[in-house]
DNA sequence: CGAGGGTTTGAAGTGCATCAAATAGTGTGG
DNA sequence: CCACACTATTTGATGCACTTCAAACCCTCG
């Protein structure tokens, strides 16, 4: 793979400082974070990279410092279900812990990512020892939950325009006023390939998928930019078929542990 | 409705023996469970009694003794997203402490039900304080959430057909040998119409599905009986669409919370 | 027996997948 | 800076799976 380049990086200084501004971590104090920190590696890697895969021993769990990661399984005949494809300061890995030790699913890199990555023991110490940052964890593991509720609902629900409506009103910044007038200008994360996988369909559907719901809502589409004129019409196309109403920025998963 | 009957029924005095004998609880002292039954209500309810709405706020949680019970959510014009469908020994709504104290789904009775509710703040406290019982917290947490990614994937990877074997498939006595070689006899738990829904397809679907799984795998089907002759004929059919092998009987869930 | 819900069947429509091929975009080496 | 190679994206044509609407059937229970 020519992208599968990978590069480690001296751990910075500031890493103390990023794993506080996680909400996971929040309520850890500067000691614990540094037991947290002992052993860890930074690396670089390039789209395509494998992190791990599905069943492999677990050792370490990651952060995501930049870029983006997915998360998946595969049949025996190749067929993946994409789990989830996450962003920076996301966690993953983590939950082989409270399983057999091994992974629950592969991951790997689809933009050219920064990862952390952190070992399960000091993790499990810390949970064992602070109940303050257990209760921490089972309020990100719930708040991942309703996450996954929501992905099954959307699955059942959505049809295939509405769910890139959905994916795109996510990526407007939080706490966008569903009155907002002036058109919004967002850009998409990664591959629109991925993004369809993300969105349980094929690259095809979403090309002609994203076609409807410009004509729908009066986006306008460029490449990988997308400009939402008018916002209202985007939410009343798209969340018309959800159990959520607007501002839901997928209940705001931004702390979630994946 | 003509079935929502409820009775209260009177704590009988082997609850704390029933919840001792969910894996959540396993490693509570009798003194801890004591005090987690403190306010207990147990009461009977017929099919179609609503438990709690989503929204509403949240002061108890649910084990359910017996029957089944539907976790559910639903869109302004009354379309239906089912979360999950329980049976005994499982537990819902106590999610609620870790978001804003609001139930994220509603719930409701689907078979004639034996449910017993507890206060969430004994729950919470019990969390807090003793450290094991987060971490079987959090076990039970991380099994549900391989259980929902699951579910995602079962909704992308396979069709009407192969999502009723893989359903037929988890009712089958745990530690199924493969290659049994009887008939195995099994009972449908529920209506057809609402294994349709769990499975995220019409009643008309299922119909018709299942009987395309028949003619695939020589499968009886009397009613709610069904008969599976060849069992190694209908994991074929039904696993080669999935991530996981055979018994995989939903990784266990037995032992989620939810 | 008759009412009502659950289940099946038929006919027609829709949405998405699939296969095939053209086009646009990106990074490469010359 | 251009031409090439390769990938991402779009477009067209066709098929299949599931849905929808309508109606019949069946079963249970008062």
């Amino acid at each position: 793979m020519k992208h599968s380049n990978t590069a480690q990086i001296k751990p910075p200084a500031n890493l103390g400082q990023f794993l506080s501004s996680i909400p996971l971590f929040n309520a850890c104090t500067a000691k614990e974070i540094e037991g947290l920190l002992e052993g860890a590696i930074a690396e670089r890697h390039g789209k395509g990279y494998l992190l791990f895969s599905y069943g492999a021993e677990a050792q370490r769990y990651y952060v995501i410092k930049n870029g983006w990661v997915k998360l998946y399984r595969e049949t025996l005949d190749g067929a993946q279900a994409i789990i989830d494809v996450l962003p920076q300061k996301h966690i993953f890995g983590e939950t082989a812990i409270f399983e057999d030790n091994t992974y629950p699913y592969s991951a790997e890199v689809i933009e050219n990512a920064e990862i952390l990555s952190l070992p399960l023991k000091k993790l499990k110490s810390l949970i064992e020892s602070n109940p303050k940052f257990a209760l921490s964890m089972l309020t990100s593991m719930a708040r991942y939950r309703r996450h996954q509720d929501l992905e099954i609902e959307h699955r059942s629900l959505q049809n295939a325009p509405q769910r890139i409506g959905c994916f795109i009103l996510r990526l407007t910044p939080a706490h966008t006023d569903p009155q907002e007038k002036g058109p919004i200008t967002i850009h998409l994360p990664y591959d629109k390939t991925m993004i369809a996988a993300r969105l349980g369909m094929q690259p095809e559907t979403f090309s002609r998928a994203l076609g409807k719901l410009r004509q729908a809502t009066n986006i306008e589409v460029k490449g990988s930019t997308i400009e939402i004129a008018d916002l209202e019409s985007l939410i009343g196309f798209t969340c018309s078929a959800c159990t959520n109403e607007f501002p839901c920025h997928d209940i705001d998963c931004s702390s979630c542990s994946s």
